[in-house]
Parts: structure tokens; sequence; C-alpha cells
DNA sequence: AAACTCACG
DNA sequence: ACGTACGTGAGTTTC
């Protein structure tokens, strides 16, 4: 039989320090929780015991060892934001069934050595499992120590047994007192013998294994043939006698804490679902849920305001003259509330105020009332909401419905208030807000029933329109609450039809020419695969970045000039440097370039393009956290410009016949928008005066005239301007330039004085998100800011980074964001032949025909402009073409 | 599933 | 002394 214990604190420590910071809804830190968690069941699989406990210090002052006052007084205070974890651990470990130990007036080494030595009373095997070596020393033919080592991110388990521990010390682990004895240890303030350190002490120990020996054999140790000790040593160690006795007392651990433990009484037990399940939510541990399988307690968890959902709404299957005519009745009277599942059928229920006890309305895909109903439904006048609403309508604009009139979208609400959340699902945010869990449709056994598939398809569709109803009353307060109302009902819920109809139109691309093209780069990429193997004096995969390591630094021995967690770095970066030194590195570097050009191009947009030719992306509306939208399946916003050969494949994307694309875009909007929300003259006029903005910023910091700013000066520049937007640092700014650390350091200084408005601008915004807890938009737009108050120094600088980007990267997004809802309305009301097909961030591409061209030109110049008024001009630089390289 | 790399703004 | 710029998504390898 075996039993692994736990060493609490050392494990949480690690968990805590070696996780980036994670919190719950209502931001409470849970990184350490999660570490410890994911450790515990690292070793449950690897170990497999029969018995499972945890140990713990308690926090008051333990008098163990107090011979030595000074004990402990080096130990670091435990950081806030893992002392309030530290309650909620202990909380999720009682939930999970396994015994703590924890016991006043006695270290937690004591008591893992305490229930080793049971253990192997009873007979029972023991694993003790901790980050502190200091256990090492319980290790014996019953005791095997299992060592967690966190780095990088990486957690690793090191199994200790007596070989183990023979092979890297040379003497037996009960020893280790002795070495401590000798050595010390700063960290648990023990002080061993002045002037001896571990090399000596290793060697000494190896010699005579104990302190004991050791000094009965001092008178005559210079005599031994051994020669291990010089006459200054043996003074030290005479010097020194009694401290060591003292340190070896201090460095051993007790075995005999008076604990009620028996091995027996920890055998592994299922853990309690409800609690846990619990838990979890609240901490929003949503994958642990599913590992451990948990499930929603029968009882829901009491809601804030608890509103009941009966899931006994009257529903009515919309089939013949008579059920129309109801439905359309029900219509006028309040919203409705749409759900469309997977095979066409759709739900709406008739809410408006009654809470989510209406009337439901089934209308399915076969019945001849189905068009009209969705017809009536979707009149403008009828107030619908929905979750996911662009996904809606993408399915009724294809179907040829109108779309407008949906006022209300729970997961866009959801997602302004919280941007940096990781999901927005309806059910999850229905039992956060709402206080009941909506149907979904499974029985008990969590299958889907072939019998009545009708019901319970009805019965889900209609739970989840009263989930998107309650939604809207609970949220709506909110948004109000946050000042996020004027985004949520002018910009992101127009957006959504904006979206909708840019994901139906596609954007056409040449496949032959993607066909062509991706057999050339195949035929090059297999020439310089040869080559490579030639140059490496073998075969290998250079597709991976573990076997390239080993070639280049280990084989080639080229210098290795950065490591990953797991090896070598070989990224574009690392090889640029090491272009010179060999010629294999020029050749890989090629060959990533073509091979990514291929896979993800080439090959890839391919396989996505649909029957009509074209290629439809989905926009995501609530994934960054800044307000961005992003592009999926396939992201068109990556399609490659920077290098010569990715142009090309922006040639393929093209217009049809009679056709040109327009492509629109924001000069500098993110330096405009510092330049506005600071209020720096000096950026101000550079921008108000037509000037070239980073030919400016040279002149400025450097002190010259512009027309005698160097090409190199202005790249340098331009290098610090994004830098400034991004939350510059001296270290990546030298990396970005290639300039040392100081240089980029006098330039920042440099830059920071001449641009006092900008200074000031970031220490403000920063100091505020740290008393708030938030950043804004310019037009509100938030986003919650746990990391300044982590106290990780990489985390807050982090934190700290975002704070002074998000403003800027955010309102660029809001202004764009605004620009398509305006060029929108404005194509429509111009009766011009265009569409809109893209956004990539600052961009919006257009297709129109021929003779429109100037026309949307000018009209994507002029609303893209105009969506924001601020302090400096705002400019639109446009241009057509046959396809999209020649557009930009 | 995580790590690495690299495409874009 | 720390470890190093903001925001994304996708393909590939490796565990």
């Amino acid at each position: 039989m075996k039993l692994v214990v736990l060493d609490g604190n050392s494990i949480v420590n690690r968990a805590f320090f070696g996780v980036r910071m994670l919190n719950a809804p209502d931001g409470t830190p849970t990184n350490a929780i999660f570490g410890f968690i994911n450790i515990l069941r690292r070793i449950i699989g690897e170990e497999d015991p029969d018995g499972l406990c945890v140990t713990f210090d308690l926090p008051e002052p333990t008098f163990r060892h107090r011979q030595y006052e000074g004990y402990k007084a080096t130990r670091h205070k435990m950081p806030e934001e893992l002392a309030v974890q530290m309650p909620i651990l202990k909380e999720t470990l009682d939930a999970m069934n396994i015994r703590r130990y924890e016991l006043a007036g006695w270290e937690a080494d004591d008591l893992l050595g305490t229930i080793a030595a049971r253990c192997a009373g009873a007979g029972w095997e023991c694993v003790v499992c901790t980050g502190d070596r200091d256990s090492l020393q319980l290790v014996s033919g019953a005791t095997t120590v299992d060592l967690i080592t966190t780095r990088m991110g990486q957690t690793n388990t090191k199994r200790v047994t007596p070989e183990v521990f023979r092979e890297e010390y040379g003497f037996d682990p009960i020893h280790m007192i002795d070495l401590k004895a000798l050595m010390g240890d700063a960290s648990d303030n023990i002080p061993g013998v002045r002037g001896v350190g571990e090399k000596t002490a290793m060697g000494l120990i190896q010699l005579y294994g104990t302190v004991e020996s050791l000094y009965e054999k001092l008178p005559d140790i210079l005599q031994s043939p051994e020669k291990k000790a010089t006459p200054g040593l043996v003074k030290k160690l005479e010097e020194g006698r009694e401290m060591a006795a003292m340190s070896k007392d201090l460095a051993t651990i007790r075995c005999s804490a008076p604990i009620d433990f028996s091995p027996e009484d920890n055998l592994v037990r299922p853990v309690d679902n409800d609690r846990l399940y619990e838990l979890f939510a609240r901490l929003d541990f949503r994958r642990l849920i599913d590992t451990y399988k948990l499930v929603p307690p029968a009882r829901p968890a009491a809601p804030e305001e608890p509103v009941e959902f009966s899931g006994e709404c009257v529903s009515v299957e919309v089939t013949d003259g008579e059920s129309l005519e109801e439905f359309k009745r029900a219509l006028k009277t309040g919203a409705a509330c749409v759900r469309f599942s997977d095979d066409g059928a759709l739900c709406a229920v008739n809410m408006d105020n009654d809470g989510p006890e209406g009337l439901g309305f089934i209308l399915s895909e076969g019945s001849p009332a189905f068009r009209p109903a969705l017809t009536a439904l979707c009149a403008p006048e009828v107030r619908k909401m929905g979750h996911d609403v662009k996904d809606t309508l993408r399915m009724l604009g294809e179907r040829g419905f109108s779309m407008e009139g949906w006022v209300f979208d729970s997961a866009l609400a959801a997602y302004l208030l919280d941007p940096t959340a990781s999901r927005y699902e309806l059910s999850e945010l229905t039992r956060r807000f709402c206080g009941f869990t909506p149907m979904d449709g499974a029985d008990e056994d969590g299958q889907l029933s072939l019998l009545d598939g009708g019901e319970k398809l009805a019965a889900r569709l209609l739970s989840e329109a009263a989930a998107v109803a309650c939604l809207r009353e609970r949220l709506t307060g909110r948004l109000e609450e946050q000042g996020l109302t004027w985004l949520f009902e002018n910009v992101e819920m127009p957006l959504c039809q904006v979206l909708a109809r840019m994901e139906l139109a596609g954007f056409l691309v040449d496949r032959e020419a993607l066909r062509s093209f991706s057999g050339v780069l195949s035929a090059q990429t297999e020439a310089l695969t040869d080559e490579i193997y030639g140059l490496a004096g073998q075969k290998f995969n250079i597709n991976s970045p573990k076997q390239l390591g080993e070639i280049l630094f280990d084989k080639l021995l080229l210098p290795a000039p950065k490591k990953t967690k797991t090896g070598y770095s070989t990224n574009a970066d690392v090889l640029e440097k090491l272009r010179p030194k060999h010629p294999i590195v020029g050749k890989v570097l090629e060959y990533r370039e073509l091979s990514k050009l291929n896979s993800t191009y080439a090959e890839g947009l391919q396989k996505v393009i649909a029957p009509d030719g074209r290629i439809h992306t989905s926009f995501q509306m609530t994934v960054t956290a800044t307000g961005r939208l992003s592009s999926t399946e396939p992201n068109l916003q990556n399609i490659p410009i920077r290098r010569e050969l990715g142009g090309e494949i922006r040639k393929m994307f093209v217009a049809p016949e009679g056709r040109v694309l327009v492509d629109a875009d924001y000069s500098q909007i993110e330096l405009r928008i510092l330049a506005h929300v600071s209020g720096d003259e000096n950026m101000r006029r550079a921008f108000i005066e037509g000037e070239d903005i980073h030919r400016s910023t040279a002149a400025k910091v450097l002190g010259i005239p512009p027309e005698q700013v160097t090409h190199q000066q202005r790249s340098h520049a331009k290098a610090v301007n994004f830098g400034i937007v991004y939350g510059i640092s001296a270290f990546s700014l030298s990396e970005d330039i290639g300039v040392s650390v100081q240089e980029a350091r006098e330039y920042i200084n440099s830059y920071m004085a001449t641009y006092r408005g900008v200074s000031d601008y970031m220490e403000t915004v920063v100091r505020n998100a740290r008393e708030t807890g938030v950043v804004r938009t310019l037009y509100g737009r938030i986003r919650q800011m746990p990391e300044l108050k982590a106290s990780n120094f990489n985390v807050r600088s982090f934190g700290e980074r975002v704070a002074r980007n998000m403003p800027i990267q955010g309102t660029a997004a809001d202004i764009m964001k605004i620009a398509m809802v305006n060029v929108d309305r404005a194509l429509k009301a111009s009766g011009l032949d265009a569409k809109l097909l893209l956004q990539v961030h600052d961009e919006l591409i257009v297709e129109c025909a021929e003779r429109d061209a100037e026309a949307v030109k000018e009209l994507l110049k002029s609303r893209m402009e105009s969506a924001a008024s601020l302090s400096v001009p705002l400019t639109v630089e446009v241009n057509s073409g046959r396809n999209w390289y020649e557009a930009k």
C-alpha cells in the first residue's frame, strides 16, 4: 500500500510563482489553487496511490527550535495574493475529500516526517511530495521524495529514492542533516560552521558521514592520507564545534508530532460533486469541471436574485394560418427572443416584461408557415434579441430575411462588461447572472433522446430563449452603470448586421493562381530541403525546432544566443543573427518563409474556398481584450504583405469581372489617438501640420532639422513610436533596432523629455488604472486590470504596459467600428453597387462596380475620417485595383 | 494540449 | 534583481 503526502505550503508556493495570474470572475486570484490542483493531478497520475493527504503550516509563528532566536527571521511574509487563496484551497481539498494535517507549533516538515514514520510503522510505502530539498533527509527504503521543480512555468517531478540520492550526493540521505550542520541554510536560518560552504561540507560528509565522527577524528585529520583538510579548515571546524551541533539539531526533522494519523484514514475517496462543482464554478475552472466530470448540483446555487424557470412555457407550433395569426399578434405585444437550432428550427418567445414565462412558438423549417412566420418575425419594428446575434443574422440573411430590429445580444453585453473573460456561453452566463440553468435537451444520461426529439428540441430552444430574456433584464442595468450603453446600442449591436453581410459576401480568390503558386513553393522547398540536408550532413525534420536546434547548436556548434523553456530558440531573430556564421542558416530562413507561405496560405486558403469561389471568413466580436475584431476560419486579417513573396498572395484576392476593390486605411491612427488623448503639443502640431510623424520624431528627439534625418534615424524613431504605444522598455527597443540597451534608454529618455504630454499621460493612465482597477477607451469601453495589484514584478509590469496600450488600441478599434457602421449605412443609402468585404483593424476593403470606384473612394474617405472628431486630423488613404495588392 | 514559430495590425 | 513591447489565429511538432 502506498500513501502520498503533499507538502501543502511548499507546493502552493511553487504553484503561485509558477502559474501566470488568473482570476475568478469576482477578481479573486486563483493561480495558486489552479496550479496546486494540476500538480496534485499529476502526482496522482504518476504514483497512483492508495492513500492521499496534505500538510500545511499554520500561519501563526511556530516555536520549534526555540533555542535559536533568529530562526525564521529571514523568511518572507506570504504575498497577499497568495494568502487569500489559502482558505479557498483548503476548502477545495475538503471538497475533494482529501484530508489535511496542520498543527500549531509544528512545521510542515515535522508533519511530513511524522506521517512518513507512521506509514513505515504500518508497513506502508510513503511518498513525500514537496518542492523543498529539506525533506530529502526522510528518504529511506520505505520513503521516497517526489521533488517538484517549476522551471519557466513547466512543472517537473523528480523521484528521489535512496539510490538516486546517493548518486547525486555521494552519501546516505540521513546525512543531509550533517551536511546542513556544516554548511548551514540561509533560508531556514541555520547558521552552520563559519567559513564552510557547500563544496567543503560535501567533501567532509562524503568522507566522515556524520558531524560526530568528523569531530572525533578532527585531531588526526591533518595526518590522514586523504588530505581533505588544511590547517585553516581545521581551525574553522574547531571554532564552529558548538554551532555545528546546534545546526544539526535545527536541521533535524522531528518525526514525533502528536497528530491523529493512521494511513487507513487517508484512503483515496471520490470527490464531493456538489461542493467541488460550486467551488470550481465560482473560481471559473471550467476545464477542471470537465476533467473531474462534475455536474451541476441538483439544487441550483443560490443566485443573487433567484429567478425561477419552470420550463413550462406554453409553446405553440406554427403550422397553419391560425397559429400564424396568433404568432403575429404575439409579436406586436413585446420583444421576441430568437434561437436557431443547428437543423434550422427556430423558437421565438414573446417576452416583453413578464420575465421568462412567456409564450413560445416553434417554427419548423419544413412547415408551409415557416417563411411567412419568419418574415413577420424579421420585420424591423419587431424588437428581437438573441445570443451571438451576428451568427443568427448570417443564417437569416442567407435565407433572404431582413436583419433589422435586433436590440440585444447577451454575448455582446457580457463581452462589453468583461472583455477578458475566455468564453461567453449562454448556459454559463445564465447560471451566473440569473441563477438557473437552461435545459440542454439532453436527458439524465447526457444523451440526446431520439424519441420525442421535437419536444426536447422545443424545450431546449424555449429555455434558451428565456435565458436570453432574463440576461437582458440583468445586464442592461450593468451596461448602464458601467457607461457602456452607448457602445452597445450604437456600435456593437448595429455592427452585427454589417459583419453578417461581410461574411456572407466573401472575398473572391483566384483558385488556379493559388494552386500553381503552391506548386512552385513546394518545388522550391523540396530543393531547399536537399541543400539543407547536404549542409547538415544528415536528414532531419526542418520543421521541428527541437531537431533543428540540435543540428545547429549541437552538431554544427553554432553559438546559441537564446533559449526557450524547452531548449534552444530557433526563431527568425535568432537565425538572422547566425546567418553570417554558416550557410545553412540562410537556407533554413528561406525554407521557413516558403513553407509558411505554402502551408498556411497557398494550401490553407484553397481548402476554405466556398462553392461560390469566394472565401467567407468569420469575424469574432467577443474575443479580444481591447475591442478589436478577430477573424477565423480562415483568418483574413493576417494575409502576407510585408515581404515581397508574401505580396503574391494578395494578388490572388481579386474582384470579379467588371468590378474593382477599393482599399481604405487610416494613416497612423494609433499615434493620432495618442496625440489626442495626451494633448501633447509637439505631437499634435506635427499631425496638424501634416508632417511625416516618424521623421518629425527623429528630428525633435535628436535636435536636428527634419530634412537632415537619415533613413536609419527615421526607422529608429518609427520603432520608438511603436514602442511608446506598446508600453516601451529599453531592452526590447534595443533588441528591435539593434543598438545597446544604454543607447535605447537614452533615446527613450530623450523622447519622454521632448513629448512631455505623452510622458505625463502614460503616468496618469497607469496611476488611474491602479486606483480604479480598470482602463477605458475614449468611448468608455472597459478592460479590467487585476494584474496591476499583483505582487509578482513581471505580472505587474505586464499590467502596466497593457494599461498604457489598451486605451489607444481600443479607441482605434472603437473608431473603426463606428466608421464601419457609418460606411455601411452610407453605402446602402447611396445606391452604389458596392459591398464591404473585409476589415483589417485600420483598413477596410470594399468591392464595387468599376464605374462606382471613384464615388466609393470618396464615400469611404469621408465616412472614415468623420467617424471621430479628434483634436488632430484623422486621415484615410484610399486606392483601388483589380486585386488586393494593387488596391493597397 | 502545449510549445514554438510566424503571418498580420 | 527581476525579464523584457500591445493585440490576434493557424500550422506543425511533440508529449
